[in-house]
DNA sequence: TCATTGCGTTAGTCCGACTAACGATATACG
DNA sequence: CGTATATCGTTAGTCGGACTAACGCAATGA
């Protein structure tokens, strides 16, 4: 009797799915991808009724400073196309202000306001519990060692494309 | 003259993405995540004209015996309702077949075929050489490591849902 | 002056994940 | 038996994110 035929009876036709694909690397890292956007995206609406562009936005206005569209599309890696919506919601919620930018007629000048200060603290909150969910299994050493291999990994292939 | 002042002169206002932005580990999987994707898709069309799905059903047939539509989706996370275009797809290229099943006359079995199983050990080699690539800067310790941090933390999320 | 470039915006494509509903079975229960 | 319920394969369609094309407008540089 083999190993497999020991071990496996309960219908592994159905339920399971083959080890070679489980074991792939960008198959986990995909499915886990998955699961973490999910985390982000409904924290983010339920507590904060926001999304992560808001949180890219903001955070690149507190801490490079006001900009225009496209410099903000660029900080952000948000497409331009795209920037127009994100800024609706922001506008709409008062968190950001776009007025005419008098040195060059083309341009919206984006500033943060104070709400908009105090929405990013609470996003930066929100996103820390979040994380925390995220990374729940994980050991503090572990955790900081997860995220040191995805930057390494990152950058190889930022700077490769 | 603080930090900030003294080291950024350099525009920093157009190009650069803020750090807690930058460090968030969220936003590291996704974007490691598009790439990996991508490198993984185009990888994959290049070299033995196929998709990830295609590995997913040949590798859960190979491994697990024929079944049914249904069975596969569930082995292998395609939705039924993408299921039939895959099929068709590894249909077209006699990879698999797509015969009725006597036994159950709702259902279609899948079978894989000699091709297949060729088409297989092919997408096996392909993937190695791709996984390669996409792990490249990490030493063989730090890859398993990798691997292994991404398994608990898929397993946390997904026996939580 | 005129061509080029960058800007904000609209519209639309593409793809993957996912839902809804269908006709055709098969199964379970009264 | 008969009828309700569940499952199967399939089609169609929604939704969100990434991305392209093209527009009118303003600034820039030869």
């Amino acid at each position: 009797m083999t190993a497999a035929e020991a071990t496996d009876m309960p219908d592994d036709g159905a339920l399971r799915t083959p080890d070679r694909l489980r074991r792939r690397t960008s198959r986990l890292l995909s499915q886990l991808t998955v699961r973490s956007d999910r985390l982000i995206n409904e924290g983010l609406a339920a507590r904060a009724d926001a999304r992560k562009w808001h949180y890219a936005v903001l955070a690149s206005l507190q801490d490079l400073g006001p900009g225009s569209q496209a410099t903000l599309s660029r900080r952000t890696g948000i497409y331009r196309s795209d920037m127009v919506g994100v800024l609706n919601e922001l506008a709409g919620r008062d968190l950001v202000e776009r007025t005419p930018d008098p040195d060059d007629r083309r341009r919206n000048l984006i500033t943060i306001s104070d709400r908009g200060r105090r929405q990013l603290r609470r996003l930066d909150q929100v996103l820390d519990t979040l994380h925390d969910e995220l990374l729940a299994p994980l050991s503090p050493y572990e955790r900081a060692q997860f995220t040191r291999l995805l930057t390494r990994l990152l950058d190889h292939h930022t700077r490769a494309s």
